[in-house]
DNA sequence: CCACGAAATGGAGGGACACCCCACTTATGG
DNA sequence: CCATAAGTGGGGTGTCCCTCCATTTCGTGG
């Protein structure tokens, strides 16, 4: 990759994540190239479609989150390990502006780039935790992590930009969880 | 109303009815215009928002859900009612294309047209049902029917699109209700 | 050091959209 | 029947996404 390319592509991606940050999944491409100083073509050759943009931009938070998973595997309470990580995904699509939607929408399409999307990644990280799970007995045998994903990124979207947003988010996992009936 | 003006409305109504059926809540309105048979300022005279389009389109159908938990609201069981209810609502927004992000943005801005919004519409219909079961003790005493409305539209947001989505709301509302983790 | 080919760029332009303005049309009550 | 106010829609503006292509820039082999 040429050096100015490179810098270009950089330029963009910050550009990107400050637009996003301060706009949402919907930020407008135009403007980024804009503030990027680059050209819209540029922007698009480097990034084919919005969806791709988002997941350059996210993908660094999102490796962060498999790390935690990871980090998580050994706690000697797989369920609460489950239960801490989901919470951690949860509020950082919940305080992420665009991460949730992205995730969502990178769920649905047709999935361009193979293996590499952010869902994929969070989908390996997470079956680790909830096989331990399963296997101590903590999570319902019927439950994929897929269904967890789901409903925990459906949380974030749900709660996204409201003021206390990562409080509330991770009220409403704790309340999937535990569910809505009282236990005993 | 001039006679003419009601029919443009109507006519504006069943048009949005169609494509946003087809499009989801992001269809053209100038399509809709279009398909309507009037110009877009006629649209925009009419709705002064997407929002209040949507609103307006949506109407009929929460109206139903509302009617439905006046039904259930003589149940035996209210912890099965409310939680029969939460299906219905599920699948409502799962299966009808925009209503669950109408629902999203409709609670989330500032919400102009004062108390006759389809959220709120909902919230009053189904807090009767949450209080009835709250006295049964089948639900627990610290969810409210907005955190139920939240993660009902999640789920609905989530699923909606989806092949299944129906069957696929229904069970993420399952899940939430009795929780991930087992009963014991 | 320089010239050259490939890589990269960005501005212009096409097509679509939301929204607004305003000259014109039409329903309706007296 | 007609005056008037309500209602209309076409066209204009500004924005957006995306593509084409003439031009510039990089890096390398002579």
């Amino acid at each position: 990759m040429r050096s100015d390319a490179r810098r270009n592509y950089d330029q963009i991606l910050s550009a990107a994540e400050a637009e996003i940050a301060r706009h949402g999944a919907d930020a407008s491409l135009e403007e980024i190239a804009r503030r990027a100083g680059v050209g819209s073509a540029t922007l698009h050759r480097h990034f084919p479609s919005r969806q791709a943009l988002l997941e350059a931009v996210f993908h660094d938070r999102v490796e962060v989150l498999c790390a935690r998973a990871g980090e998580l595997a050994g706690h000697p309470e797989p369920g609460d390990a489950l239960a801490d990580w989901l919470r951690a995904v949860a509020v950082y699509g919940a305080t992420t502006r665009g991460l949730a939607r992205s995730l969502l929408d990178g769920g649905r399409d047709p999935a361009p780039p193979a293996g590499s999307s952010c869902e994929v990644m969070l989908v390996d990280a997470g079956s680790g935790l909830l096989r331990q799970a399963h296997d101590a007995g903590a999570v319902r045998p019927e439950v994929s992590i897929v269904d967890l994903l789901t409903l925990v990124n459906a949380v974030s979207l749900a709660t996204e930009g409201s003021p206390g947003a990562a409080t509330e988010a991770t009220r409403l996992v704790d309340l999937a969880l535990d569910g809505v009936r009282p236990r005993g």
